[in-house]
RNA sequence: GCCCGGGUGGUGAAAUUGGUAGACACAAGGGAUUUAAAAUCCCUCGCGCGUUAGCGUGUGCCGGUUCAAGUCCGGCCCCGGGCACCA
């Protein structure tokens, strides 16, 4: 029996059959037994799975079925993001419906997460695209309507002139549109937004709360919600110039008022579209500024440029007179649209005054050092003493910033405020897959919610797309409809993607449901006790989705604060990539499955060749598996090859799971030879002893040192594994670890009954311990170990702390801090022991000849350091 | 540009609280088994000198703190992720 080479298909099929025909997966609300809520971040319906879903999935399954061995009662669900963009250009490219395209995807999709061995409750699946999904996000956002947490502005889009159209900011490639590739403009249409800033405050306080999240995310979600404080300072204008009096600014350093020596506007600003029409440059320099791409990164990098408006302004302090400039740096979005430039002070408006020839002044010295710094080379960014301010001088920081708030106060000319970089969610999308928007438009020009009892407005799936403009644009009959007797146009924009993904973990919770949210469900259910998903989430998803959660609970419809009480994000998934250059200079990518290595005697490769010419490619590098770099690895093809067991074990041992994975075929191979190493280990062990004894006290107390330490690794192994798992979630180290003891009890004697009683607990803890991981071969094991029954319900081992006791420790010893003798001593030898044995042994001895020793340092149980010279 | 990570053998990595650097695995080399191959098993494996004991050296670069630094501090270089309409 035992020569029969481990078959995983059938295995796995089995299993997993057997899994569906109980239920095994289905959860519902049980108050007597602990919860966790298990959630991964739900996959976008692409066509199939790639590498970094199976990498997710692979992590929250794990968690998962350890924390079902725990006892818990485990909910772990998995739905469709089925909105977004890639399914308009997929049903354009494939003449097909996008909702038809995105429905055949899910089917294949389903079918490859229930072959990688993932326990969900599939009952509780959620598809965002369908009408019993988003009619809710739908109802949720006219109710947020009323409490006045939307409003509609007009607010900048990407727009494409020649197919009259809006673009995302990935349609745009270096300015032009991907289709058209006319060049790309900035219109400016009215869109709906949500008041997420009216929630700043809480969203920035609440993240003290999240101790079990990557610090970096809570790093990066401050950020991004940028709190600073600071002071509005009016600057007025000598009359008023397109209805304003002054110019408002913010600045976080009111200390440097005294070194302003101009204004600087966006280009958006009023007085920008003012000064334009009176000077064609400025003019020119304004609508030139519409053409540029508005994503940040773009705006950082740009060149530098400004105008003049010829206005000027006077500083509410020292009466100066100061010009106004129009500079394209300068965010509309953020404050108010313009800055006070203090050129002494700030490295950016050094550089501009710089290059504009703008005075620059100095009003700070710094701390220490009695030389005012050159402030004609670089600016002075550190707060220091205030110099060159009239009554201000000799103030510090702290001193300046509260006697000139109080001055601009005083005088009415400014007003301490604080800020936030973070801006309203803006959730129009001019697209056709989505949600739409729950809104009427009145021929009076006012727009009010769909009423509750018209919900939802369906978004018709059999359409044909034309590439350009969204079907319930063009088909002008959609829009009509009546409100109260009156003609009204429907809202055809659609929601951003991003709505579906900030509700979906509540949805699950409250499984077929006629409301929203089911209480009594979701309240059992949430918050989410550990959330797995991508770091590319870290800001928007987790941030808006964040936002929904205080959003629901200011409704009523749920009692927590916080959606996502642990937060692991699972790093990148890499492969190699390959590629050649022709004289044109045009690259080709090839797959790395058709590409043959050679290496040399270290093993370090030198040379890689395509399978069908022989001739030589170029290596590319490790980069994220993509359609753009050919290198993408179809997980199907390796399940097919090796099963869901192995795949599964590669992917959780090659790396710990926040960093990147390197996918590497021999490594895959070396995890399967893995997994028949274990089956051959238990089923030879089986074999030789059917019905081994009991270990009872009698046997443990009569073991035999050998016996004893082997006991003690798999006891070690135990806490080992359980540490890695549940607490640091380094899962590699864990496997690790249960690799070692295989490799132990393969050389481990199977002479007596007692080797055969010490061999079964092994086998059965490590069985037990490498499920999660593996859950096929194990369940599979653990009915051939004379079980039955589920082996999730079996339980997780516990570690025996007697068997771990260690009767001898094993002491470094080092003199000056380098290794010289590892000695072996009696667990219980005292601190005088350890350290006349370690200066005792010869190659210790030999480095303390002749020598003072100055100090002897002992870290007990560990370590002993002799400091001599 | 801004924010957030990362850099350790030929390779992926380990070292959890400042205490043996390289666990575990891949690749490579050698051997056993075999008619042969596959599969499997055993041995070697940071670099240099000795070829046994051991010694020197080594965690991106430069400097510091400490009995002791991959780990802490300061400065620098390189690589990756996010930047609000990809999801």
């Amino acid at each position: 029996m035992s020569d029969k080479p481990y078959d995983h298909k059938s295995v796995e099929q089995h299993i997993q059959r057997h899994w569906e025909t109980t239920n095994a997966f289905k959860v519902d609300v049980d108050e007597d037994k602990e919860k966790f809520y298990c959630l991964s971040m739900f996959p976008y319906p692409s066509g199939k799975l790639h590498m970094g879903h199976v990498r997710n999935y692979t992590i929250g399954d794990v968690i998962s079925r350890y924390q079902r061995m725990q006892g818990k009662n485990v909910m772990q669900p998995m739905g469709w993001d089925a909105f977004g963009l890639p399914a308009e250009n997929a049903a354009i490219n494939h003449k097909t419906a996008p909702a038809k395209w995105t429905y055949s995807n899910i089917d294949y999709m389903k079918t490859q997460l229930k072959s990688l061995g993932f326990g969900y409750d599939w009952d509780r699946e959620v598809t965002t695209c369908k009408p019993d999904y988003y009619r809710w996000e739908q109802w949720f956002f006219t109710r947020l309507f009323e409490k006045g947490l939307v409003y509609k502005k007009l607010s900048t889009v990407n727009w494409d002139p020649v197919d009259q159209t809006v673009l995302a900011n990935e349609q745009v490639i270096d300015g032009k549109g991907w289709r058209s590739g006319a060049v790309v403009e900035q219109k400016e249409i009215p869109q709906w937004f949500i008041k997420i800033t009216d929630y700043a405050e809480d969203l920035l306080n609440d993240l003290d709360k999240l101790d079990q999240w990557p610090e970096q995310v809570v790093a990066m979600q401050r950020n991004w919600i940028g709190k600073s404080i600071g002071a509005d300072v009016r600057f007025k204008l000598p009359q008023p110039v397109a209805g304003l009096e002054h110019i408002e600014v913010y600045t976080t350093r009111p200390d440097t008022l005294y070194g302003v020596t101009y204004l600087a506007v966006a280009a958006q600003h009023p007085l920008a579209q003012y000064a334009a029409q009176g000077d064609p440059k400025v003019a020119a320099f304004v609508e030139e500024n519409k053409h540029t791409k508005m994503a940040e990164a773009d705006l950082a990098t740009m060149e530098k440029r400004g105008i003049p408006t010829g206005l000027s302004v006077t500083h509410p302090l020292t009466g100066e007179v100061l010009p106004v400039w129009i500079a394209n740096f300068v965010l509309m979005e953020y404050g108010s649209g313009a800055v006070m430039s203090v050129p002494g002070h700030d490295q950016r408006d050094w550089e501009f005054a710089t290059k504009y020839a703008l005075p620059i002044k100095q009003v700070v010295k710094p701390l220490s050092g009695d030389d005012a710094a050159d402030v004609s080379q670089a600016a002075l960014t550190e707060k220091g003493i205030l110099i060159n301010s009239g009554e201000f001088d000799g103030l510090d920081f702290e001193q300046a910033y509260t006697a000139l708030c109080d001055a601009l106060e005083a005088k009415g000319a400014g007003t301490r405020t604080v800020n936030y970089r973070l801006r309203d969610w803006g959730v129009s999308r001019q697209r056709y897959w989505g949600a739409p928007i729950p809104m009427l438009n009145l021929d009076n020009g006012d727009a009010v919610p769909v009423p509750a009892t018209d919900l939802p407005v369906t978004l018709p799936e059999d359409v044909v797309m034309d590439g350009v403009t969204s079907p319930i644009k063009a088909d002008k009959a959609w829009a009509e409809t009546v409100f109260e007797g009156q003609p009204a146009q429907r809202e055809t924009d659609t929601f951003d993607t991003f709505m579906e993904s900030s509700w979906y973990y509540a949805r699950y919770a409250s499984a077929p449901s006629d409301a929203m949210l089911d209480p009594r469900q979701s309240n059992y259910w949430l918050p989410v006790d550990q959330y797995v998903g991508g770091i590319e989430h870290a800001i928007l998803h987790l941030l808006y989705s964040r936002f929904f959660h205080k959003l629901l609970r200011d409704e009523g419809l749920v009692n927590s604060d916080e959606p996502y009480k642990r937060l692991l994000c699972q790093g990148m998934v890499l492969a190699e990539s390959y590629y050649r250059e022709d004289d044109s200079g045009k690259i080709t990518w090839y797959s790395p499955a058709d590409v043959t290595l050679t290496r040399d005697d270290k093993g370090k490769v030198i040379s890689a060749t395509l399978n069908h010419d022989g001739q030589p490619v170029v290596p590319g590098g490790m980069t994220k598996m993509s359609k753009s770099k050919n290198n993408g690895i179809d997980p199907q093809h390796v399940i097919d090859l090796y099963g869901a067991d192995t795949v599964r074990l590669f992917t959780m041992f090659a790396a710990p799971p926040e960093q990147t994975l390197e996918w590497i075929d021999s490594g895959v191979e070396g995890a399967h030879r893995f997994v028949k190493r274990l089956h051959r280990l238990v089923m030879e062990h089986i074999d030789s002893a059917a019905q081994p004894p009991a270990l009872d006290s009698s046997l443990l107390t009569s073991l035999t040192k050998a016996q004893k330490d082997l006991r003690r690794e798999v006891h070690k192994t135990i806490d080992k594994v359980s540490d890695d798992i549940g607490r640091r979630q380094t899962f590699n180290t864990a496997i690790a670890a249960i690799m070692e003891l295989l490799n132990r009890l393969q050389k481990a004697p199977s002479e007596t009954t007692t080797d055969a009683a010490l061999m079964r607990e092994a086998v059965e803890a490590m069985v037990k311990l490498l499920n999660p991981v593996t859950p096929h071969i194990c369940q599979y094991l653990w009915q051939q170990l004379g079980h039955t029954g589920s082996i999730e319900a079996a339980g997780w081992p516990v570690a025996d702390a007697t068997a771990m006791q260690e009767d001898e420790k094993l002491i470094i010893v080092q003199v000056n801090g380098k290794l010289r003798a590892k000695i072996t001593i009696a667990a219980d030898a005292t601190e005088d022991d350890v350290k006349s044995t370690a200066q005792a042994h010869d190659n210790v001895q030999a480095f303390i000849d002749g020598k003072t020793i100055w100090k002897v340092i002992y870290v007990p149980g560990k370590l002993v350091n002799i400091v001599a010279n």
